[in-house]
DNA sequence: GTAGGGTTAG
């Protein structure tokens, strides 16, 4: 090899070149030297291509000065099969074997085109390599074998999984892993079990495999059994640990493993950050949520992709949507169908319906297409702005032209659709004509509906399925008896609550949390006096007397409050709601200038929404409410959602 | 000159 082929070879394969345009240089060296024709040399550029920009080496890979050898297919399958379109890996696939019968496919190209069908979770491809295999006598190929059978876990197809396993002539580890994978995916846990402990030799990954077995199956204890009891842990471990618990929904536990993990030195993995984001956004914390983002803008960890997602949500979930937006105005082509899908959620639930079906407009014109998940958000947005017409449209194009087979939570958003319309009716015939069974969330759905407009009738008949299905459910009484309330059938609310005392079904007590000085602070309605629920209650009644001297508040009574006891009760019974307290607590508390944060269990009520839009306008500051369902920003007097919520 | 198994976002 002469010089200037050494030289290109190891500026090549260094694998430092910081981005296409150092390579793109080298491209046009290679092609006016003619050295361009050399395999090697035009392999190596293919393969530096592919860990750059995929559209540049696709583009080489068909402009090929010379046609393209085995390695130049299986580089570019290989890339494709973990790309965003793995399918493109099979283009290629086909392509190779439509060159004739002498070209070689080999255990690359098989492994490669296995793992983009796993990646696809797509079983008919997945068979169509595995009998490629069988055809080309590679099936007893270690590497062959161990992909074949990750794809059949990935495709849930245990049974096949075990077959191509059970017939590998050589396992190692490797193959090993992947059958006890494969087997917790399709829930055989004894089985996988079984398999961990009978395996002739662990690595760090089997122990791995374990910990996000145990996860995934909910046993947490299990896994922190296996976690602190393993031989060594990597990067792997501490990051299942921290999704698993994020997963289950055990944040506290997920913070905890991500701050040992410091601790430990180990180091601060995608995977990790975009865990311990997702807890924070799940629980609305918007102060870590930030000393995050700071981190990994100093780890310099923002060109990736699921990082910058997570942190999207985490801004979007925590109510600012002006920070999401400029994360996703700088994420320019990095965006994906995910990043999309958190802004089209983030502005429906901040009531910018508009905008929100705008982003999904402009996504598609982007070459990116919506899924079911992003329909939710589409759906959800209609719902929530009245665009009953919009979203009956979405609706038939979400099958008609995307092909896609509405989930239960389709259905659920179309109910919503019609039961915040007032098109009860309507809501009602279309749960009779749903080719699924109604869940009771779909139920629960219109019981709202009709509890607030008052259609008893209607109400009565949705109660009686609910009950058929989830009879436990205290809402379901409060809607019922609330239902009662606004028609002003005091005798039967009073029979709801007698009957709900009887059955020992008592109500969900509502909460809200604020964030203080990176201290939670928590309150029920209620709840017994402590130091911090007094300060709360005074700054309150100073509060109420301010808004009802400047902006002639007067406390809404909930008709949703017992019929039974005084007036003046009534009026205390809403000023004890949680989330004035969270409020006011903030309010006393926080820095002049700050804006207020509160998370709330529950939706928020019709007086607690009057009371935000007034304390937005006397004192200036915005305040950010998000409940079970939305956000609420209240700004100068009104609410984000136009008081349709 | 390329590989296989484990953790990540809506």
């Amino acid at each position: 090899m002469t010089n200037s082929h050494g030289l290109l070879l190891r500026l090549l394969d260094g694998g430092k070149l910081p981005s296409l345009t150092s390579l793109a240089p080298l491209h046009a060296l290679l092609t006016t030297s003619s050295l361009i024709h050399h395999p090697i040399l035009l392999g190596k550029l293919l393969l530096a291509a592919c860990d750059r920009s995929l559209p540049y080496a696709e583009r080489l890979f068909l402009s090929s000065p010379r046609p393209p050898d085995a390695f130049m297919y299986n580089t570019l399958m290989r890339a494709f099969s973990e790309s965003h379109s793995p399918e493109r890996s099979f283009l290629y696939f086909n392509h190779l074997l439509r060159q004739g019968p002498t070209f070689p496919v080999d255990s690359f190209s098989l492994a490669f085109a296995a793992k983009a069908a796993a990646n696809l979770r797509c079983l008919w491809s997945g068979f169509q390599v595995h009998c490629q295999a069988v055809t080309r006598g590679l099936y007893a190929h270690l590497f062959v074998g161990t992909t074949l059978v990750s794809m059949y876990g990935e495709c849930r197809e245990v049974g096949l999984a075990w077959k191509v396993f059970d017939e590998m002539p050589i396992r190692n580890a490797v193959s090993w892993n992947a059958i006890i994978n494969g087997c917790f995916r399709c829930g055989h846990i004894e089985l996988a079990l079984g398999l961990f402990r009978d395996m002739p030799s662990k690595d760090s990954t089997s122990y791995n495999v374990l910990l996000a077995g145990y996860m995934k199956e909910g046993d947490l204890e299990q896994a922190k059994v296996v976690f602190h009891e393993m031989p060594s842990k990597d990067d792997v471990s501490w990051s299942t640990m921290i999704t698993g618990f994020t997963q289950n929904g055990c944040f506290g536990e997920a913070l905890g493993f991500f701050r040992d993990m410091l601790l430990a030195g180990a180091r601060l993995t995608e995977e990790s950050l975009t865990g311990i984001l997702s807890a924070c956004a799940d629980v609305g914390n918007f102060e870590l949520g930030r000393v995050l983002h700071g981190l990994l803008e100093k780890r310099g960890l923002t060109r990736i992709t699921s990082v910058n997602n997570a942190l999207l949500d985490t801004y979007s979930k925590c109510g600012d949507m002006g920070m999401a937006q400029l994360v996703f105005k700088r994420m320019y082509e990095m965006r994906n169908l995910v990043s999309w899908s958190t802004m089209i959620a983030g502005l429906s639930m901040q009531g910018h319906c508009e905008e929100a079906i705008k982003h999904f407009e402009e996504m598609q014109k982007s070459g990116i297409y919506p899924d079911g998940i992003t329909f939710i958000s589409v759906l959800y947005a209609c719902s929530h702005s009245g665009f009953v017409k919009d979203g009956n449209r979405y609706f038939s194009e979400m099958m008609d032209k995307h092909g896609i087979e509405p989930a239960i939570e389709h259905y659920g958003c179309m109910v919503d659709l019609y039961s915040r319309a007032g098109e009860l009716n309507k809501a009602y015939d279309f749960i009779s004509r749903m080719p699924i069974p109604p869940t009771s969330v779909i139920w629960r759905t219109l019981l709202g509906a009709c509890s607030f407009h008052g259609d008893v009738k209607l109400a009565e008949k949705v109660k009686e399925r609910l009950s058929e299905i989830d009879p436990e459910n205290s809402g379901d009484h409060v809607l019922l008896s609330n239902t009662y309330a606004v028609a002003e059938k005091w005798k039967d609310v009073a029979a709801v609550r007698r009957s709900m005392v009887d059955q020992k079904i008592k109500k969900i007590p509502g909460w809200s949390m604020i964030e203080v000085d990176k201290t939670m602070y928590h309150f029920v309605a209620g709840e017994n006096l402590n130091e911090i629920a007094e300060e709360a209650y005074e700054k309150l009644s100073e509060i109420t007397s301010r808004l009802r001297i400047e902006a002639g508040y007067v406390p809404e009574v909930d008709k949703t409050v017992l019929h039974d006891i005084e007036e003046e009760e009534k009026e205390d019974s809403v000023m004890r709601h949680s989330e004035k307290l969270a409020v006011a607590f903030g309010i006393a508390r926080l820095h002049r200038g700050s804006n207020v944060r509160v998370v709330k269990n529950l939706r928020i009520c019709r007086d607690c929404h009057t009371f935000m839009k007034m304390v937005s306008r006397v004192y200036a500051m915005e305040v950010v409410v998000r409940d079970r369902s939305r956000f609420h920003t209240f700004r100068q007097g009104s609410c984000s959602c136009r008081d349709y919520w």
